[in-house]
DNA sequence: TTCCTGATTGACT
DNA sequence: GTCAATCAGGAAG
């Protein structure tokens, strides 16, 4: 451990639970490195999904597939997936491999690297620019091709701070269906921190479809 | 093969 | 608050 409060985890670190280890993140620093420069992030807000078809809300509940195989391999590596059709999202990879449990970067703070995260993403105040899962990869610049890489190896590197913060629970952003709610609490955040994202229940096309009338002939 | 949904975001009313 | 964008995975036929 150094004088800075922060230490960088062994792969060991991450092959238990991502419920355990979910609030462990809070507060951590996520390098990220790239042609361009280096972007480091304060994790501010994280999920977990759990593994061995235990949690319905997870990628991997109806086993491996060509997207999430990253999340069956080996822990302390990057789950990268696509999502909506333009979207990017990060998680940890966390338990045995086989166990397929991961923790998904919700939001963070800029900490290094400002003029660079503002470039990718717009101006806008460091609190606001990587608060969101897909707005931090892109303030980050993680790009899809960097799924499966080690989370502790260049381009990436992690310090995770030596007393976390106070974090609160609650349930899972945008999940719907039994994986959704109260029965799954597993969303952690650093309480009161501004950089954390906003709370919205999951919503679905079909309610959205229902709202369009076919045109009346009356 | 077709159709629907999704671990989201940003624009618009 | 409401809704479109846009594509991969998964269920159903």
């Amino acid at each position: 451990m150094s004088a800075s409060g922060y230490f960088v985890p062994e792969h060991d670190f991450f092959a238990r639970s991502a419920v355990e280890i979910a609030p462990l993140l809070l507060g951590a620093r996520l390098t990220h490195e790239t042609d361009a420069g280096t972007v480091v992030l304060r994790l501010t807000e994280v999920e977990a999904y759990l593994g061995n078809g235990s949690d319905p809300g997870s990628h991997a509940y109806r086993g491996r597939t060509r997207r999430n195989g990253v999340m069956f391999d080996e822990p302390g590596h990057v789950y990268v997936y696509f999502t909506y059709g333009m979207h990017v999202c990060a998680n940890l990879v966390c338990s045995p491999p086989g166990t397929a449990s991961a923790v998904l970067l919700r939001a963070a703070e800029v900490m290094e690297g400002l003029p660079l995260a503002q470039a990718r993403r717009g101006e806008a105040p460091p609190r606001d620019l990587a608060r969101g899962p897909a707005r931090l990869t892109v303030a980050a610049g993680i790009r899809l091709d960097e799924n499966g890489s080690d989370a502790l190896a260049t381009p990436f590197g992690l310090e995770l701070a030596a007393r976390p913060p106070a974090g609160l629970t609650g349930p899972r952003v945008g999940v719907s269906g039994a994986g959704g709610g109260e029965a799954y609490p597993w969303r952690f955040w650093i309480a009161g921190d501004p950089a954390v994202s906003v709370y919205r229940a999951a919503t679905t096309r079909g309610a959205r479809r229902l709202r369009t009338p076919p045109p009346s002939r009356g």
